[in-house]
DNA sequence: TATACGTGGGA
DNA sequence: TTCCCAAGTAT
């Protein structure tokens, strides 16, 4: 970096300016409070803004303050985060609550050490919560800070690699405003994606368009270097659908670690990828895909379809059967633990699903579930939705 | 350091 | 259809 300090201050001049003049009007910019500032940093996480906005105004609702999130209850919480991915920033955002509550007497952290501690925070979440909420000059450097100043500075080193942070820290660093960093972070944030865009960035109308050398040499699409990601895995499963004579499907809830940790979901069972055409192409059912758990005698398998479900690293291939169970069936009661439950579910609310705990109609609890993605599929599936 | 971890939108 | 992209973190 060997810019002039007056080159410095005229370029967070430049930048500043169109962030007043630009910024998009979003909930959590009305307040530096840090607790608003972390919710909306942790939803923002890989997640365009636009999908954002109405799970903050709900979370904001429904746990106004860091002392209700903590005492949040889990079922709840992932309910409502229900539809946003990568579920374990809910399960974090809680933990961490509880950290702010109990080590901290309830006040957020001012500083960016122990902001950094707090679980589901890493660097630039914590820079940003800094630097907004508590005015420090730390650059918040996320995948649009790295595109925006690799072409500025061109730099070659892979935005994809960890290592590649460092340098982009030392270059930020010098140039981040120490009157408003929060503004220049979010500046440089929002000109990232209005302006200094991944594919067709809008070079003649950039504020910044004169410092940069990526401008400069035309070659603003060289910027920045990243490596492709590999493919997804594919898998398949069969998706046993089984409802009683109430009308209610069997639900199991998922392991807490791994893949949608703690999500609802019909049994699933992985097949071979011969089975899965087998299956879609005549219909029919082999002998060997039986439901875990549950007695042959009152399984009458009727293929109902199949979809695949796309997650950033596996590819789903699902063929859903539908289990009809006999009349009286229904399943023992030492089998529904706290963990299995049969849920009502209203196509007309989607996501509306009761659960009748004890199979006692009078007894039925409010209680909804969060739903995986595959399952709200198959739910959409068994309404002919799709 | 590389990989697991979701979902929806746009070209 | 397929691929890439979007305010990353934990391990």
């Amino acid at each position: 970096m060997d810019w002039s300090k007056n080159k410095i201050k005229e370029f967070q001049k430049d930048l500043l300016s169109w962030y007043d003049a630009n910024k998009k009007p979003l909930p959590w910019r009305q307040t530096t409070e840090p607790y608003k500032i972390w919710i909306s940093e942790i939803m923002s996480q890989q997640t365009q803004v636009e999908t954002v906005i109405p799970y903050f105004e709900r979370f904001m609702k429904k746990y106004p303050t860091v002392e209700s999130l903590a005492q949040a209850d889990d079922t709840e919480l992932l309910k409502l985060w229900e539809g946003l991915g990568y579920y374990s920033r809910a399960r974090n955002l809680k933990i961490a609550a509880q950290e702010v509550v109990n080590e901290y007497n309830g006040k957020f952290p001012d500083n960016l050490k122990e902001i950094l501690s707090l679980r589901g925070i890493g660097p630039y979440t914590a820079a940003a919560i800094a630097s907004i909420s508590f005015d420090l000059a730390e650059p918040a450097i996320d995948g649009n800070l790295m595109r925006v100043t690799s072409r500025i500075f061109e730099l070659e080193c892979d935005i994809s690699k960890s290592s590649s942070r460092k340098i982009f820290d030392e270059h930020l660093r010098t140039l981040v405003s120490k009157k408003r960093p929060g503004d220049f972070n979010q500046g440089l944030m929002d000109l990232g994606s209005l302006v200094c865009s991944p594919k067709k960035p809008k070079c003649e109308t950039c504020p910044l368009n004169k410092y940069c050398g990526a401008v400069a040499d035309g070659k603003q699409l060289n910027y920045p270097v990243k490596t492709k990601k590999l493919k997804q895995k594919e898998l398949y499963y069969t998706a046993f659908a089984l409802e009683n004579s109430l009308g209610e499907y069997y639900l199991e809830k998922r392991p807490s670690k791994g893949l949608l940790a703690d999500m609802w979901t019909f049994p699933l069972t992985e097949l071979s990828s011969v089975d899965f055409e087998k299956i879609i192409t005549d219909g029919a059912i082999s002998k060997n895909i039986t439901m875990p758990e549950l007695p042959e005698s009152i399984s009458k398998m009727e293929y109902f379809g199949n979809f695949t479900h796309i997650f950033s690293h596996q590819k789903w291939h699902i063929v859903l059967i539908k289990v009809k169970a006999e009349e009286k069936f229904e399943i023992a009661d030492e089998l529904l633990t706290a963990d299995k439950k049969w849920v009502y579910y209203d196509s007309k609310k989607l996501g509306e699903n009761v659960v009748n705990l004890n199979q006692d109609l009078s007894k039925i609890s409010r209680l909804k579930l969060p739903l995986s993605g595959p399952q709200v599929k198959m739910f959409e599936l068994l309404d002919k939705k799709i």
